[in-house]
DNA sequence: TTAGAAACTTGATCTATGGTAAGATATACT
DNA sequence: AGTATATCTTACCATAGATCAAGTTTCTAA
């Protein structure tokens, strides 16, 4: 909860008295490693701050393999906005890929913050477009880029995340395969002037 | 210009005074197909809202190829966050798919409508969310569908749009190449029950 | 500390999609 | 209307990455 608010303050002018009054509204929780916090096509409002810990969403194909569409570390976000913003059951699956303590966050903290902080709004609006602007730079990858150029960018941009994560999360998050990823490491090991670029 | 009047009456309170207040910040400009408005790498400060025709974000890779990120028809909007939010380079190119008028924004109207609409943020915030939501169902179909189901889901979420756009057009945005995309559509031709789901 | 389970590697095939090239239609411009 | 130009189709072959199966290594919990 600390953690939060030393956060927010960070990104916004909020004051420790205006933390005061939108605290009621928030809960910590502690999730273990495989805990889910959210099922896809359930309801749900609740958003969920990492203070601790590793986070994901992902969805399950038909066959049911996993595919990932976000991870979460300390001091990100993680939820559904399908379900969040929208009122829609979830597209998405949430759990925990290590120990984890999140903030759980509900739609009247939001309303609470944009009436109480000043500069909540536009702080909030830059974070959309941050993530919009990640999210449109993966799908370039996913429409452009082979699988080692795919990986060898994903390590260049999230480079502490490619030692948290085992192979198969790395690899469901690429979009390949755990036994592909294998072989284009082994690849970059024997040339690692191909990971360079 | 009376479009984009109209599209803001109808997603908020602004009134006809609100609207000429801030309407010295916008000017309309005619595009011709194939006209580029914006060009990857370049530093611009401009969105644009479609009036009228059909526009389309993309980007170049090495081979020259181009990849379609995103579609904008009347009454949407396109432009390059990195660019007008960020202050940085532009990622993507920018140009006219049909004979378009477009409105053109620049940030400075942004902050006037924050400011002189009351209920500008809570629209921005809800479209922002908006598409994140579409581009993440989007890298989930990229990441756990094959070519034909991505463009059956292509059809199905934009009937029209399927209609305007031509093969080489959709196939880019799907991440396949024109003469799969044919192959795809002749075996749906012969098999229309794999086009039901 | 050790048995069992995950995670990772490797090899042998298979398959969806890409690349190339040629011909067939459609569209647009004079 | 007629030619040029873009768009689409088809066939044949190539390839990135998937799938399957069998190890090996690393973690984990009693």
């Amino acid at each position: 909860m600390e953690i939060f608010r030393q956060y927010l303050k960070s990104k916004t002018s909020i004051t420790d008295e205006q933390f005061s009054m939108l605290s009621n509204e928030l809960k910590t929780r502690q999730v273990s490693r495989g805990e889910i916090l959210l099922i896809a096509n359930t309801r749900t409002k609740l958003f969920f701050f990492v203070s601790k810990g590793l986070l994901r969403s992902y969805t399950l194909d038909k066959q049911g393999k996993e595919h990932i569409i976000q991870f979460a570390v300390e001091n990100g976000f993680i939820g559904d906005r399908n379900s969040v913003v929208f009122e829609e059951p979830a597209q998405f699956y949430v759990d925990a890929l290590e120990d984890s303590e999140v903030v759980v966050i509900n739609n009247k903290f939001m309303d609470l913050a944009h009436v109480v902080i000043p500069d909540f709004g536009l702080y909030n609006t830059l974070r959309l477009n941050d993530t919009i602007r990640d999210i449109q730079r993966r799908v370039s990858l996913l429409l452009a880029a082979t699988a080692e150029e795919r990986y060898n960018s994903f390590i260049k941009l999230y480079p502490d995340l490619g030692l948290r994560l085992s192979q198969l999360v790395i690899a469901s998050y690429l979009g390949i395969t755990p036994e592909s990823l294998s072989r284009i490491r082994r690849n970059l090991v024997r040339n690692p002037e191909r990971g360079m670029k």
